[in-house]
DNA sequence: TATGAATGAGCCTTCATTCAT
DNA sequence: AATGAATGAAGGCTCATTCAT
């Protein structure tokens, strides 16, 4: 009887729909699984009933939601495999702003990335070494071609690369941390190409700054003084 | 009787300093009333008695916390006034990421900013006015002359000179907001040069991100091409 | 439909062995339906379509291991029927011993009986009834005889052979009552003897004590003095 | 202000006095806060503020009740010292009934280490060291007396004297674990000698019980023949 | 007939706040 | 002026039971 699966998926769904715009928006502790059962319009023991307790729903939120991302929002943005460093790292940050700056249900994932990074909740090995490493590495890489850095033999990148990500991720994140702020710095003005705008700027500066910082780019330095 | 305000007025400076560090470490939420006034050594009723509220309590600990970084972390750390802007940028960064990577009380507020900006908790207003605006009107002069960018008319400043400040600031802050995640993505190694190794990396890269974006500066472009 | 019978069926007897297992280990309030139909590798509805609600299944469960034990362990363990009272005095013992302290499914009834003494819980009638009432007029008559006492026309036993029997019986529910505080007392050491040491030592302190305290033994009587 | 003291001091007695009653009536697990707060005459918050918890709660019923017993039940009920090893066995039989048996708050103790033995909770450590082992190690001592029994150099007493002591402290504890049983056997009858007649029951029986285990008595055994 | 999702009362605990003293 | 006990709403979780399918 598929319906009545159907029924138990839909309550399922109907609970982590609610638990990602809910935990999205206040985190995991603030949010409280009373709230989400009233969204989900269903009651306080479904949770205890399909996910064990409140952190077994944040984690099935959280594997949803990364499922989601990947695929929607895949760092290379399809770029294919000729692409140019730049054009890599322009794609990266386009889609790192997609992910938590993008509207409703695909961009749960960046924002519960990014309240886990402020405030790590039970989750944080989970989503340490399934969302956020994984990223950082691959942006690493990126860095490291842009710096013509050689790969050290123990994996691990110069400080500099490291710095350099942390960076760039710096920027992106920011505009969704202290998007309150932001907003209130200077009014909201709704546009369509906001996002675009912004990974454009952070890319540009992005390149300068690595420019800046690579080892073989000594006229960049003299160009400053 | 004297006697009496002065024991008055411990309690208040002892409550004020406890709540600092536990606001600091715990962000508004997660501290509680009862865990402050033990380490203040004084009883639950003294934070209505002083403060009204733990709300107001906050804010006095911010308002203090205010002033002392002010005077200990000005954003130009008492550079003379023929400094370049390349020297003031320096500085800001510095000082700005002093507020919150020192330890004890002078980072207080650093951190409570941080917080406030990543979780508006009612004294958002305060926060913004007070603290916020002021840091960032005086970013936004030193990037406008970098950019060598005139003022506009109407005092505001373009959107390229509001999201380079964005960058900076992005930069500076993810150092704190995302220390948890830092940390586990390359071990802490003690240093008592690491801030200032960092304020050196974001003042560089920020500096060749400037210049990239610079109207006039055809040469970093074409670098890159 | 026998298939469907003898699936009924199926489900409902690995009901009862779960339900045996978990409420003699735990009693019944603590043990929990969801528990037992786990281990019955069934569902939850399970308990109130064969056996109404969890009170149901309790009283099957010990209807089902009271038939088990009185086969298994009757009082007499086999006795013939010229046995000394003494002889008898001493099955019983072993018996009642063997009923809550030997291992698995035949343990059942004995475990449960004693939970229920401790703690009645809605099957108190029926268990009353069924098996202590029982086992008890059985103790009394063996009592009575090594008492030399007539035995009243009213069908009652004096008050010291009543509390004689309460004697015997709770020498012998202690050592499951009681088990963990003795075994913190004395560190356990397996011991395949150990039931029979126990049946020995409470037989022989028994039969002193019922010497000393029946009518005509003022022989035990003076040596005390 | 003592008044101020003497209101506080009021709910946390009356908290103390309600939690006796209801600890020793179900025991730790079966009761709740409410019902607990409810007979206080106070709010649920009460036993937080005052006790932590619902164990902190236990645990300072358990520390007050055993004060009480210790001082109005000693082991020995005031024997003096050449008092003969029966006296102070009679002694220690009739105090343990006390414990338990004794009506309201000063038997609380018995009641509620009656349940611990029966059932384990979180204060199993406190109760064994306070209460139970020292009250074990008396009668262990009076046993060996009574047995003519030499002390062992590694201070264990034999298996002998420990089974004894189990078989006198189970007799004893039956009358309160199994005091629904018995009533349903043997109406209730108000006697105001009923604990003296049991106590004087189970030294009897348990003289005689020794009597017949003690090394140097053939006598005995021959007798039962 | 048999399933398992849905339900909601009830548990212990935490906490900011109030208020009598 | 200052204290700290009292308060009760709200939190997450457990659980036997019900009910649509």
């Amino acid at each position: 009887m598929p319906e009545s699966s159907t029924h138990s998926e839909d309550t399922k769904t109907r609970l982590i729909e609610a638990a990602g715009d809910v935990f999205a928006q206040h985190g995991f502790r603030a949010s409280t699984v009373r709230q989400i059962c009233k969204r989900a319009r269903t009651h306080v023991g479904s949770v205890n009933y399909h996910f064990r307790d409140k952190k077994g729903l944040y984690e099935a939120v959280f594997g949803y939601s990364l499922q989601l991302a990947a695929s929607k929002y895949p760092p290379d943005l399809g770029l294919t495999q000729e692409a140019t460093a730049e054009e890599k790292l322009r794609a990266y940050i386009h889609s790192f702003l997609l992910r938590f700056m993008a509207e409703g249900l695909p961009a749960w994932h960046g924002k519960l990335m990014a309240q886990e990074i402020a405030e790590p909740s039970g989750a944080f090995d989970q989503v340490l070494e399934n969302s956020i490493r994984p990223l950082y590495t691959y942006l690493a890489g990126i860095v490291r071609e842009l710096m013509h850095e050689e790969k050290s033999p123990d994996g691990d990148e110069s400080e500099t690369t490291f710095l350099t990500a942390l960076s760039i991720v710096g920027q992106c994140l920011h505009h969704h941390t202290a998007r309150h702020i932001i907003e209130a710095l200077r009014p909201p003005s709704f546009d369509p190409t906001r996002i675009e705008r912004i990974a454009d700027h952070i890319t540009r500066f992005s390149l300068g700054g690595i420019l800046a910082l690579a080892p073989g780019a000594p006229l960049a330095k003299e160009k400053r003084v």
